[in-house]
DNA sequence: ATTAATAATAGGAATTATTACTGTTTATAA
DNA sequence: TTATAAACAGTAATAATTCCTATTATTAAT
């Protein structure tokens, strides 16, 4: 992968906040650094970025959303702020259950609980 | 929710099949059996479908499927066969664990493991 | 340093999934 | 039977994302 500015600064971006981005919040971020930046470059730079396991895409919803955290991790959604939380649960744990009870050899947890976050008690 | 043959029609399909499928895919079914149907009439019963909660949308990647099972489980995502398997986990556990290390009042689990299935070993 | 090869890019068109709109049809309660 | 509003088909609109093409920029080899 040929260095490229562009690239380096979506990077920047991605990695400078825990917000779990979308494509077009990273666009409008980098547009402020990089006035002619476009969005195909935007998703084109994520898809390689994702590529090289440098950062990770997330889905919520049906929207993609971008996070630095490449540590296996869980997302708390709160669905009166809208926040989206990480969280360390037992993915091992997880995984080797489904080993042991459905021979399904994963590599991946996608889990995502939706409620109400401690903010609203 | 007045009767409606279409909407009748449509959770039939959904509720005959264990392959959580699209908008789309229900609609070309539909067609067979009422030609006359619109894929907008589709995706509306669907949606009220879910809202008197008798099927369910799952979110894979960036497609919404449907699902009969009402019951809180989990799915295994087979990366070669592209299978959507069922399977029944600690939802439960998984929420109070949230509860107590996050204060977060979890109403949903969703939980995709990705890999490879036992018909591939 | 120059150049040649080609990855990266902007800008816009295309695609895909989904929702919204509008005039017509249909279920159903009175 | 009829009036009301939900449901509908058909189509336009929207949103997220990908694709295409001519131009620009990185970098490896001169």
């Amino acid at each position: 992968m040929r260095y490229s500015h562009k690239r380096e600064a979506i990077q920047e971006i991605v990695y400078g906040t825990n917000s779990h981005p979308t494509a077009d919040w990273i666009y409008q971020k980098a547009k402020t650094k990089i006035p002619s930046i476009s969005l195909g470059t935007v998703y084109r730079n994520l898809r390689q970025l994702e590529d090289a396991q440098l950062i990770k895409t997330i889905y919520d919803g049906n929207i993609a959303r971008y996070d630095w955290n490449r540590e296996p991790h869980d997302h708390l959604k709160c669905k009166i702020c809208d926040d989206l939380i990480d969280v360390q649960l037992f993915d091992d744990e997880i995984r080797k259950t489904v080993k042991k009870q459905y021979k399904f050899e994963a590599d991946d947890v996608e889990m995502t609980l939706i409620g109400t976050c401690h903010k609203h008690a």
